[in-house]
DNA sequence: TTAATATCGTTTCATAGCTAACGATTTTGA
DNA sequence: TCAAAATCGTTAGCTATGAAACGATATTAA
């Protein structure tokens, strides 16, 4: 009946009312089920977000999820600090120092250490790094549109608001 | 002049506002911008999650986000084929096959052909699995309210129809 | 000045994750 | 009936990923 009151407009996706229907038999003392299906429906689109990306998009060019938005970094940057690389993707120093090495030996890019402090290593795009994007970004804004197409322009508006809310709420 | 009539309410993150400055000049004919503060936005907060829940939920228990979830589907369905395992999770079967040997190192699954179709494998939680999730899944739930308790209760439901409607019609 | 501390990027090592190919099994169609 | 096609999970080989440790450099404190 939690199931009834909840999906009476039949509003849930069908692996919620199982879920649901499931967790609501376990003995947790509060469960908050509106904070359960935004948090589970948000990262599944992410998650097919990226995916399609990688499958329709990034594979053509060899580059994964997290390649393409370090180059995106740098095609909007130019020139930027490995840190907030890493802080910008979302990711550790480590990854990005891996994945600065694949795309370097691609040549879509290269590493310059920083003279005024030398424990800082500068990664500059390349003109071949350029030529990727100016190809590439079109396509995966094009995609971009196409998944976010399901909604008005108004809710597109009504949801990123939310989203920077939460962003802002949690130092995301 | 673009950011300005975008941002007039000063609602864009820091981020978004030099993206839109660099993107803005690069040439390309038509920049739907609603469109790319969705997708941006949509993933910092997945990658964010994900990153949150591992740091202070999940590593106590030696678990990533993706052995997480796999656990998670076995606690709610208790025996599930690997590739509905997988189709959940949304990661390939090969992936699915290389957490479930970990799980199963673990000793919190473990695996059984089906008699009925042999090329079919049951992954089934054991009471050790159980016991972990009893334990993790109060957490993370906490966790996971915290993280949209920024917004109201129905800003929650808003934003679960609005992310929904995107699923169903991407498939995701 | 010098010693202690902090910061930055890299390396190492384990797991996560993909695609492609494979072996075993079941289903389909002539 | 039986060969061809489809399906399932695993394996092989690769890159991605993070934690921890490390070397080099810079900053701070005495």
């Amino acid at each position: 009946m939690i199931i009834h009151s909840f999906n009476e407009d039949g509003e849930l996706l069908p692996e919620e009312v199982d879920t649901i229907n499931l967790l609501t038999k376990i003995p947790i003392e509060s469960l908050n089920l509106d904070a359960i299906a935004v948090v589970t429906n948000l990262y599944r689109i992410a998650q097919g977000l990226r995916t399609k990306m990688e499958r329709e998009v990034l594979s053509a060019y060899g580059l994964s999820w997290t390649s393409f938005s370090i180059l995106y970094d740098l095609w909007i940057w130019n020139s930027i600090e490995t840190k907030k690389l890493a802080k910008s993707a979302g990711i550790t120093k480590a990854t990005a120092s891996n994945i600065t090495d694949t795309l370097e030996r691609k040549e879509f890019c290269y590493r310059k250490v920083d003279n005024r402090d030398r424990r800082i290593t500068f990664v500059t795009i390349t003109d071949k790094g350029k030529r990727v994007m100016e190809k590439l970004y079109p396509q995966f804004h094009e995609n971009e549109v196409s998944i976010v197409s399901s909604l008005s322009v108004d809710e597109q508006k009504a949801m990123s608001k939310l989203l920077r809310r939460v962003i802002r709420e949690n130092n995301f």
